[in-house]
RNA sequence: CGCGGGAUGGAGCAGUCUGGUAGCUCGUCGGGCUCAUAACCCGAAGGUCGUUGGUUCAAAUCCUUCUCCCGCAACCA
């Protein structure tokens, strides 16, 4: 029987850096799911790749002194040996700047065009100078302005937008009648009632900002928008071909099963991808899984954040592949990873799953089990039948963990079918107690009962075994080579005691993993942090970091206080993208000037926002700013800050802002008002 | 009143739809065993299931008040 075609891809990497374990994590799960479903009896296609056009790369690349090409050549070689390192069994590895790729994206934006679904702005675009907001048609409101109600004149810049009003009725329609199409389902109502039940707004498609991208053909001072240039690698991937000559992979392997991607980009994958496959008459994929992420946590406390370079937390796949193993990577970022929420990883924790469920729950079982063997039987296992009740709770047990891993994976709990593979596991340890071949073996009449025993241990761990290689594939096939058995197919996984009787198995067992202590694996950490740092170009705070840290403790006068009085170590960085550089007249133009807050309230409704009552000289003008989460508006009152003055007004929430006031804004998000040294008179001019 | 989700022993979660002795993993403590990687197995302690009121013979579960957290959106000039 022909086998059922499976099409699953992940997002493609956007090849700007190198990808950290919670962007690893993805293509790892993806992974598991592509192994199981060839275990299932599919024809399996999996696909992944790289991002590689867009203004980040261009302006990374020139940063990098190198042109975008050269650039993200490097960083898709880096996401691709991370990719192999994992051990992924990806199909296809396809980049946006291959050639068929961005052949086809000039087509398809051509037919899109062609066929009216991409318009260009000039005729229906209008700009609010006083918002510096770009609008559609659709957009206004009674011709006017939607933000500030002014009025609008017609655009400035030309560029081409994508009827999304076009499709909405029919994609609404698409997902209300398939609530398998969002996973999971509270994501679904977050765009059914954020997007389209307010009304899908057309989506600007091109850009004439900057160059890397791919030219619209036709018209090539506009570049595509990165993300019709992404989301079509689904298809591009397969040899879809705009005229019509598709490849045969393309027949067969589309519409996709699923789109396995992050939290964050549910929102391209569900609305806009959908449209853009309407327009192009290709049916739609059958199921986007939006993942939650995994974050790190501060030593062993569940509390996660999200990585960043300049707190130096960022875990990388390689590096913890390097102290565990690729397999226990791969375990732990499964095992971790929740359905819904994000999950956490910190190299302690990593220290404790790995001590606890591989090392001893699975490496020790597989171990004690082989070395009894020998040291009873010389290694043969055999089934004497000779049964006893305790046997068959074994083997319900376990077969039915094997049913259970099945249904949790169709339901793409991942997580939880690793789990009931691991109940396989932890059921056998307890076999072993219960029958406690130690004592058998001082009988010489229970010879065939140790037999039997021994039998179905291994008997279970080739069960386990196979299907744990959809999750750790090597060490699957190190345990199956020890026990001298074939990897069992899940169709036989109704069945007990197809370990073929009379099998020798391995005479030495390796120790599959050697347990750690924490206090080592927390020194290599060190070691690799100290490079990370050194390699983001900080070496020099590092050093400082003892002794400022230590005079901090001591007596000494913090370095840093602000007037709040909370000090900061002063060893931290920030290094945002940087900007074009600008000449001096640029800069004069901008008129900055000291503030004095006369009076400061909340913006209810907001989660941001405080409203300020600012003297600059002698007149008095309203700012809203989005400091609400690092200041009282009590305390502020009185405060001298610094403004920029003429800046164009806007309406935020409802108000008119009458400027700016300047804040610092580091990684974290953490804010601080910029203040003078002395009290400047209000409307003093900063230069 | 923008939409939605959540609050369960020290930690992370299940149980809530279909009311009826509160369960799992880790951690802690005690015991057992010796095949094995100080591993494995058993047991115990620890929860008035966020708060208020209600429905019911019976509420973690259904309705209600309030508090706090989170996601999405908006917003941060």
């Amino acid at each position: 029987m022909e086998k059922k075609p499976y099409y699953i891809t992940t997002a493609i990497a956007y090849a700007s850096g190198k990808p950290h374990i919670g962007n690893t994590y993805e293509i790892v799960l993806a992974d598991a799911i592509a192994r199981f479903k060839r275990f299932q009896g599919y024809d399996v296609r999996f696909q992944t790749g790289t991002d590689e056009h867009g203004q980040k790369i261009e302006l990374k690349a020139e940063a990098a002194g190198v042109t975008p090409k050269q650039y993200v050549d490097k960083t898709a070689g880096e996401i691709k040996t991370i990719w192999d390192l994992m051990n992924t069994s990806y199909d296809k590895f396809i980049r946006t700047t291959d050639e068929y790729h961005e052949k086809q994206v000039q087509k398809m934006f051509k037919k899109m065009y062609d066929k009216g679904d991409i318009y260009k702005s000039e005729y229906e675009g209008w700009y609010c100078t006083p918002c510096e907001s770009f609008w559609t048609d659709s957009q206004l409101v009674d011709g006017k302005c939607p933000d500030c109600g002014r009025d609008v004149e017609k655009a400035r810049e030309e560029a081409y937008f994508f009827k999304m009003s076009k499709y909405a009725d029919r994609l609404m329609k698409h997902i209300e009648e398939h609530p398998e199409f969002i996973q999971p389902v509270s994501r679904k109502n977050e765009m059914v009632n954020n997007f389209l039940k307010p009304g899908l707004q057309d989506l600007c498609v091109s850009r004439t900002s900057f160059k890397w991208g791919i030219p619209v053909d036709f018209d090539p001072k506009h570049v595509v928008y990165v993300w019709l240039d992404a989301l079509t690698n689904y298809i591009t991937g397969l040899g879809y071909d705009v005229d019509g000559n598709n490849e045969e992979l393309f027949n067969k392997f589309w519409p996709c099963d699923l789109h396995l991607i992050g939290k964050d980009i549910i929102r391209f994958h569900t609305l806009y991808w959908p449209i853009f496959l309407m327009s192009l008459d290709i049916p739609l994929p059958k199921q986007v899984f939006g993942h939650p992420w995994l974050l790190t946590a501060a030593g062993k406390s569940q509390e996660g954040i999200k990585m960043s370079k300049s707190r130096g937390n960022v875990i990388y796949a390689d590096d913890l592949a390097k102290l565990f193993g690729v397999d226990a990577v791969r375990f732990f970022v499964i095992h971790e990873m929740p359905f819904e929420n994000d999950g956490v990883i910190s190299w302690e924790l990593m220290v404790e799953r790995y001590n606890s469920m591989l090392a001893n729950i699975l490496g020790n079982l597989v171990k004690r089990t082989i070395s009894m063997s020998n040291k009873y039987f010389d290694g043969v296992v055999e089934d004497k039948g000779a049964k006893e009740p305790v046997d068959e709770d074994l083997k319900t047990t376990i077969l039915n963990a094997v049913k259970t891993a099945t249904e949790k994976m169709d339901q793409l709990r991942v997580a939880d079918a690793l789990t009931a593979v691991f109940d396989i596991f932890r059921r056998s340890n307890k076999y072993i107690d219960e029958t406690e071949p130690w004592v058998l073996s001082k009988d010489p009449e229970k010879a065939d009962r140790l037999k039997t025993v021994m039998y179905n241990l291994t008997e279970a761990i080739n069960i386990g075994a196979s299907v744990l290689e959809s999750f750790m594939p090597e060490t699957a096939e190190s345990i199956l080579k020890e026990i001298n058995a074939e990897k069992r197919a899940l169709s036989d996984m109704d069945k007990w005691g197809l370990f073929k009787s009379g099998t020798k198995v391995t005479a030495e067992p390796a120790t599959l993993f050697e347990r750690k202590k924490e206090e080592d694996v927390m020194q290599e950490v060190e070691k690799i942090e100290a490079e990370q740092m050194a390699a983001a170009g900080v070496q020099e705070e590092k050093a400082e970091e003892t002794s400022s840290e230590e005079a901090e403790e001591g007596d000494g006068m913090p370095e840093t206080i602000d007037e709040n009085g909370d000090c900061a170590p002063d060893t931290k960085v920030s290094d945002p993208e940087k900007k074009a550089e600008i000449t001096y007249d640029d800069f004069a133009k901008i008129e900055f000037r000291v503030g004095k807050i006369l009076h400061a309230e909340e913006v209810k409704k907001s989660k941001k926002l405080l409203k300020f009552r600012v003297q600059v000289g002698s007149e008095t003008r309203t700012i809203l700013s989005g400091i609400k989460k690092a200041y009282k508006p009590e305390d502020l009152v009185g405060k001298r800050v610094m403004i920029v003055a003429n800046l164009a007004p806007r309406m935020i929430a409802g108000e008119e802002s009458q400027g700016m006031i300047i804040a610092a804004e580091d990684d974290d998000e953490n804010i601080a008002l910029m203040t003078p040294m002395s009290k400047m008179p209000s409307g003093s001019i900063i230069c």
